[in-house]
DNA sequence: CTGTTAGCGCTTTCAG
DNA sequence: CTGAAAGCGCTAACAG
């Protein structure tokens, strides 16, 4: 049996001694230089077996001036969104053999930058998803974290991005709309110095330009279920038949309020969300939304960071195209 | 300004030249060691601060054997029990100043136990998740792993638990039924082999002994939406009045596939879930589930692992006792 | 091919 | 009160 109560973890010391080899020995067999003699390598692998030798990680970051570890600081992890990143950069960052430090900045942007640069020195790297942050902050901070993956905001182009192209999916969103008949629209906003809010009012802009005979009223609103419950009075006295919300959690509480007051949807009211998290499909009826693959933006943000950690060039920023998932909670406007 | 471009961080070693003193007097001014003269503790935080100097985490880990992070793992970060459990963690370990490392094993119950050793070694501790890992291989694993706390999921009293009760939940669940006059129940159970499939097993068994005259069949269903999605059919065919659902995502999914089906919930049949996540209130109708607070899960487990690491006793185990929230998916029997 | 030596950046006796 | 020196556990020249 190797490790009795207490025992410190043996230490290659331990194992050169059981080997009878000196520790730089040790350490050759076990990163695999092959220019070790093959009898030898068989002593200390055995030795190291017997005592159940693994290197301290620690010890090898501080010589080796790297951790093999990444950090992911996002605002909430109550956020699907969020969750899906993580998701998909956890397991594609432990399939390359990398671990992954979270840092939860639960929606505090002062302790965000903080946060960030602290856990940055624990570590290889970090993968910024701050979608509040002042653009002057995040400029300022940006050299310090180095190397950095952007997730769902841009930057100047020194720093590698991977974002959803919320503009144009809910220009797709509304030309849907307006495709059914839709003339009188109100789009449910998010948080006001949020990036992809803002990506969205572009949208909302272009949709104007390109469509004056539609209207569009902006209603501040928020990014939660019980924001979206808390907007059915105003879509209900409202005369928009057709209402855009920031994202599904919006939407989902949108039209269970809705449902309580009566208003149909999509018979009264057609409804559209944004991400088509998992529950889109099965609400009632299921939602139109535009669907972001969360966990693929996470993938891909971690393969940036790989290229960056291997100082290739990173892969060029990558735009995903959410794809317009048409449900039941959008039909043809109705006369009100 | 400090940092210039591709410059390494400063060293303790800059600091102190900086300052004119050794790096031990840099050493016990960061600390907070008083026993240094103020005129000189003055003129090392100046250094400090021009320098933008701050120790090196991964060099103090190494010294202090404490690296101030502690690992989560997980088996599935998209369910969101874990999720919840992560959340909760991670706050209130980030508001005591520790870090949290996270393991997603991906289901894979035998590289778990690998990625729960190897991550273990980069930091003061583990918080374990580990629903489907056979007994003895647990056993065999939790020395390696101390210190350790265990989500969800019972040991020997050794090392500290946090778990929800869901046995006396079902059990209360299974009583709201029949309360409500429902006589022939299908259970639609989870990953057999996991342990909080095994407590709602044992909750069967209480009550199946307690009202000999109600029947409960025990489906073979899953975890997920399309799980229950796929019940559907099995649930439409039976002669059951009431479901129990093993989580609110099996619930949802089962009436989702159950309203195309033409089976009304609940006048034809009742249907509870299990975990009351986000969205278990606003579907059509609203969920009746037990409540579990995953968050707070999280959050004891931490406190738990606090004490753990200031060699205090840990508090008792505890067992959370979820909450049943009764809402319109259930209601009087019907004769079928 | 293998051992010796010198650090990685920090903290901590131990002297002075 | 302060500095010199040793060492946390490991790797990487550099000799032999």
């Amino acid at each position: 049996m190797a490790a009795s109560k207490g025992a410190r973890p043996p230490t290659i010391g331990d194992v050169a001694a059981r080997a009878g080899v000196s520790p730089a020995t040790v350490s050759r067999v076990m990163n695999g230089n092959t220019s070790v003699d093959e009898a030898l390598a068989q002593r200390v692998r055995a030795a190291a077996t017997e005592l159940n030798y693994r290197a301290s990680p620690l010890a090898r970051s501080l010589v080796l001036g790297k951790t093999n570890t990444i950090a992911v600081v996002v605002p909430d992890l109550e956020n699907p969104t969020f969750q899906g990143v993580l998701r998909g950069l956890s397991r594609s960052a432990g399939h390359d053999g990398y671990h992954v430090l979270i840092a939860d900045s639960a929606e505090s942007i002062t302790d965000e930058q903080i946060l960030a640069v602290e856990t940055r020195r624990r570590c290889d790297g970090v993968v910024l998803c701050a979608p509040r942050m002042p653009e002057s902050d995040l400029r300022a901070l940006l050299p310090e974290l180095q190397p950095v993956v952007l997730v769902n905001r841009g930057a100047d182009s020194s720093v590698p991005t991977i974002a959803a192209d919320y503009r144009t999916a809910l220009r797709e969103l509304l030309e849907l709309l307006y495709d059914n008949g839709h003339r009188s629209l109100m789009f449910l906003a998010g948080a006001p110095q949020s990036a992809s809010n803002a990506a969205r009012l572009a949208a909302l802009e272009e949709f104007r330009a390109a469509r004056p005979d539609a209207r569009v009223d902006v209603v501040p609103c928020g990014v939660s279920f019980g924001d979206g419950y808390d907007a059915a009075g105003t879509v209900a006295t409202g005369s928009s038949t057709g209402v855009l919300a920031f994202n599904d959690l919006v939407a989902m509480g949108l039209m269970s309020a809705l449902g309580e007051l009566g208003v149909r949807v999509p018979q009264d009211v057609s409804v559209v969300g944004f991400d088509d998290i998992q529950f889109a499909r099965y609400t009632t009826p299921p939602l139109t939304t535009a669907s972001v693959p969360v966990a693929e933006l996470g993938e891909q943000a971690w393969l940036r960071m790989r290229d960056l950690l291997n100082s290739r060039r990173p892969a060029r920023p990558l735009l995903f195209r959410p794809r317009i998932e048409r449900r039941g909670s959008t039909g043809p406007a109705r006369t009100r």
